[in-house]
RNA sequence: GGCCCGGUGGUCAAGCGGCUAAGACACCGCCCUUUCACGGCGGUAACACGGGUUCGAUUCCCGUCCGGGUCACCA
């Protein structure tokens, strides 16, 4: 029953060469994690630095945990940050398909073949019996029963039908391989496990897929998480059984997350309701910013620029170096994340701040008369998050139920009694006001505390609380004044006096 | 628990045998100011511990401690 030599020719002779190619094959079992973002990002920067060509390769192996337009999400989150690929699903290539349950015919003729070589045995042990081995020591590694089979014994449980796995025969002594991150590991083969390779279902377990897949594909930079290490000798053994050329292996320490409740630190993960990639932008930050602020989390970039901290995509992409990359696990700072989306927001061009923060402005401000363009140019410096927005802005629509306590400020110099008398003041002021703009309420305010011979805060703070009825406000008085229009103004001022005296 | 990998301020980190040990976030103070922000200026704060190697260790080696990962017919 062996397999024609030809075809495996034939499959060599589609491997590209010369270039860098490295891929990101994640699995569609859920959304896009900070630590899986970060992956993809660095196998992406790690191509494109070297000129080279970067797969997205879907992993759907596991039928059990496949989740509805997961592929979709993973493609929509790629392209929103930028992470462009050159072989995939959907565009194809030389080395395709580019979705594992599309090639499961392949991997059968590969553990075929590992069998012949003696790599690799069936082993027809029962779900119960690997239980039963394991309850007695947790830590026991397969014991290896049915390597004992003779091709007779084998061949009559193959034909009885007994549903079988494919192993991995892990050899005596010892692996040592390199990662470029990590450096030199050995570890005694011993410590090995007879892993299965293929499943009863007939489909590869990832660690096999993996293998077979990388090589077929040229990928030249195997990258992926830290967790990923613990296997890496075994993946090694894979390729040397066959005869491959080893990758070069980049394992990425994990991304932990510390929480701020319980200040436990951990991987981050969605089971304990840490944010993906989605909730990140549902939440008001920009891709640009996650995707900055993620490359910078386990990677820092080397000489002359080790203080720079913002980059554009083509920027990273320049300054990328395997060896930037650290060894230690980094925690996920949402204080940074904030930092850098703020940064970002603040960067981006008025108008194109004002169409991203318009429609959570108008969650908040449904009056139309309100000028959610005006409102915009208020919050650009003042909010690090989009999703800050409404509750920043809701006094708009209606002046809030505010205590008299408010209008009383040591750094302003007002009181009560103060304030009255400004209100009293700024009314009729405003009132004569033959234009309502920004420049002319500054103009009229800032005269007539000249002329009462207060401070300019004095003045504006009263103003400011009765138009707003809030402590903090993004904008100042004027600001305010001039968004809410005159009539309102007017109605607010006067319903502080009321409040006052 | 076995195996593997880590350990510079609260966090991200530069450093790669000789430095007053960068920088950023956060925090604190001051300035600016129409509140709050933004911006500017300044400040608090670190080489886990113990042995070596060396003229000299944050840097190299060993041990301890601490942290993480992994031990599936999941990826």
């Amino acid at each position: 029953m062996s397999i024609d030599k030809s075809w495996f020719d034939q499959m060599e002779q589609r491997i590209p060469h010369g270039e860098v190619r490295t891929r990101f094959a994640p699995s569609p079992t859920g959304y896009m994690h900070v630590g899986n973002l970060r992956t993809a990002l660095y196998t992406w920067l790690i191509a494109r630095h070297a000129g080279g060509k970067f797969l997205l390769r879907i992993e759907d192996t596991d039928q059990g945990r496949l989740v509805e337009d997961a592929v979709e999400v993973i493609y929509a989150t790629m392209r929103r940050c930028g992470l462009t690929w050159d072989e995939g699903p959907d565009v194809g290539g030389p080395v395709g398909p580019y979705i594992q349950t599309e090639r499961r015919d392949l991997y059968g003729k590969y553990a075929q073949l590992l069998i012949e070589k003696g790599h690799a045995y069936r082993c027809f042990c029962t779900g119960e019996r690997l239980e039963q081995l394991r309850s007695s020591d947790p830590n026991a590694k397969y014991d290896r029963h049915c390597l004992s089979l003779t091709p007779e014994e084998v061949q009559s449980k193959l034909d009885a039908g007994e549903p079988y796995v494919i192993r991995q025969r892990i050899p005596e002594g010892s692996t040592t391989f390199q990662d470029a991150v990590y450096g030199e590991i050995t570890v005694d083969n011993a410590d090995l496990d007879d892993q299965i390779l293929i499943k009863s279902d007939g489909l590869p377990t990832y660690n096999f897929a993996n293998v077979i897949d990388d090589h077929l594909m040229g990928i030249t930079h195997v990258v992926r998480g830290a967790e990923y290490l613990s296997s890496a000798p075994k993946y090694n053994l894979l390729y040397q059984a066959f005869g491959w050329d080893i990758p070069t292996y980049v394992h990425c320490s994990s991304v932990m997350f510390n929480d701020p409740a319980t200040g436990a630190v951990r991987k981050m993960s969605k089971r304990y309701g840490d944010p993906s990639y989605q909730d990140l932008v549902s939440q008001g930050y920009l891709s640009q910013a996650v995707v900055n602020y993620v490359a910078l989390l386990g990677w820092a970039p080397h000489g002359d620029i080790s203080e720079q901290e913002f980059f554009t995509m083509e920027e990273l992409v320049k300054a990328f170096e395997i060896s930037g990359i650290s060894k230690s696990p980094s925690a996920f700072d949402m204080d940074k994340l904030n930092y850098f989306n703020a940064t970002y927001l603040r960067a981006l061009p008025p108008e194109e701040f004002a169409r991203e923060a318009e429609t959570w402005i108008r969650r908040a401000v449904k009056n139309p008369a309100y000028d959610a363009a005006a409102i915009a140019g208020l919050l650009q410096a003042r909010c690090e998050r989009l999703s800050d927005i409404p509750e920043k802005v809701d006094f708009f629509d209606a002046l809030p139920q505010y205590d008299v306590e408010l209008f009383t400020n040591k750094k302003s110099k007002t009181n009560a009694e103060v304030s009255l008398n400004m209100l009293k003041a700024a009314l009729p002021a405003l009132e004569a006001l033959p234009d309502w703009t920004q420049d002319a309420i500054h103009a009229a305010l800032a005269g007539l505390a000249e002329q009462l011979g207060v401070k300019n805060a004095t003045l504006m703070w009263p103003v400011r609380i009765a138009a707003a009825g809030k402590a903090v406000t993004p904008g100042g008085a004027v600001e305010i004044c001039r968004i809410l229009g005159r009539d309102e103004t007017l109605r607010r001022l006067r319903q502080g006096m009321d409040k006052l005296s």
